[in-house]
DNA sequence: TATCTTAATGACCATTCAGTCAGTAATAAT
DNA sequence: ATTATTACTGACTGAATGGTCATTAAGATA
């Protein structure tokens, strides 16, 4: 331990742009490990490298850090994600399997999956935010499941399924996979190898959806 | 509204053997709402029609109260279920239907289903609990998918499948359709209908599943 | 009816924590 | 340098709530 302290480094600095991102990163990583009403702000503010009476520069309240956290980035993320899948143009198996694969390198692998525990636990606690949330998130994201499942419909490729629950049920082994990752296995208890099990559900699930009757190969998929 | 009070019924009763099922009950439903920390054991009491000073007669403390809300029932039903399945004799395309219908009956549209979210929420808080939950539900509940899944198999019926993450895989849409029944369907934003939900996911799974030369219809399927 | 046992109560205490604000120091302006 | 501005701090407060316990009364016993 140095004489003294090396030089006078100061206690802080001033960084009203950066503020507000690291405090919605700090409030997010804490609020999945722990939930919401067993995250002290205190902690938070801490994690970031401020005081409680920073946070409150930026946010109004516990609650207003909270919807921040759920709408900042997810949005974005999910209207990228629409132009991506509109663009495709290879046959519908290959779409599904890229679908998964592009939305857990683009967000179930990412810090943003955390959102849906949080959303999953919090949901009955704000009811606005909940219902914000399935609009802008969870109906988006199952329609560009529609999407490809019925590209498939059309094309031949894939035998007629019902529409409505369908994509939830594509859908399910992904999100219970980000879910896993943000309590089960973020305490160490049991760890899941994302690549095999996503390849798994993929071959599953396509060979779940394909015709009894393949559609020929090489016929080109086409829009209905 | 009567005059005075309808005769004098009493205050409260005296039912020693009633009371720590009525709170557990209680409990599980406002945990599985609002989260634990967010639940005040007022509100816990009240909905048990009893005073907070009679909680505390049957439970030390409020991680008490739910860990004996976590463990209660659950176990029993899974050993139930371990018998139930290994007593099967049919095709094992319909024991995997059989599953997942009997799962959801037993469990999933029972208020046992909120168990499922609380410890997805809470494992962070609760290690210990979390690992017990894991051990005595969630891997005696893969076993039993697994070995299934082998028996279809060794029988010819299923193709060859990885057998690792493969029981997560069938298992994920039936859970978190009790998720959602907990938290955006709890709180009246989106509504499914479980039955059609589940038929969609058992056909699109045995599909996934089978062998690409399924074996001979009447072939009686063999234990190993 | 009189007495005893104990299930149940609810006022109370101690602690925790969201939210405040007077003051401090880092930077910009002059 | 001096002054002005403001990002930042951290001690403080008031409300909420987990947990306690002296008291009350339901039901058993005789």
């Amino acid at each position: 331990m140095p004489v003294a302290a090396k030089a006078i480094e100061p206690r802080w600095g001033r960084r009203k742009d950066a503020r507000p991102g690291e405090l919605a990163v700090a409030a997010l990583e804490l609020f999945v490990e722990r939930g919401f009403a067993a995250t002290r702000l205190d902690d938070v503010a801490r994690r970031a490298g401020v005081s409680k009476g920073t946070l409150y520069l930026y946010f109004d309240s516990k609650d207003d850090l909270f919807k921040a956290v759920v709408r900042e980035g997810i949005v974005a993320r999910i209207v990228e994600f629409e132009d991506r899948m509109h663009a495709y143009q290879g046959s519908s198996a290959d779409l599904m399997r890229l679908l998964i694969k592009t939305w857990w390198q683009k967000i179930g692998a990412t810090k943003l999956a955390g959102i849906t525990k949080l959303m999953m636990s919090e949901a009955g606690n704000f009811p606005e935010l909940a219902r914000f949330y399935h609009d802008e998130v969870i109906m988006r994201g199952m329609a560009i499941i529609t999407t490809a499942i019925k590209r498939g419909i059309d094309s031949g490729e894939f035998r007629p399924i019902e529409l409505e629950h369908t994509p939830h049920i594509c859908a399910a082994p992904v999100l219970m996979l980000m879910l896993w990752r943000n309590s089960f296995d973020l305490c160490g208890i049991d760890k899941m190898d994302p690549d095999i099990y996503l390849d798994t559900h993929s071959e599953l699930l396509v060979r779940g959806l394909l015709a009894d009757k393949p559609a020929q190969l090489g016929v080109r998929a086409k829009r209905s």
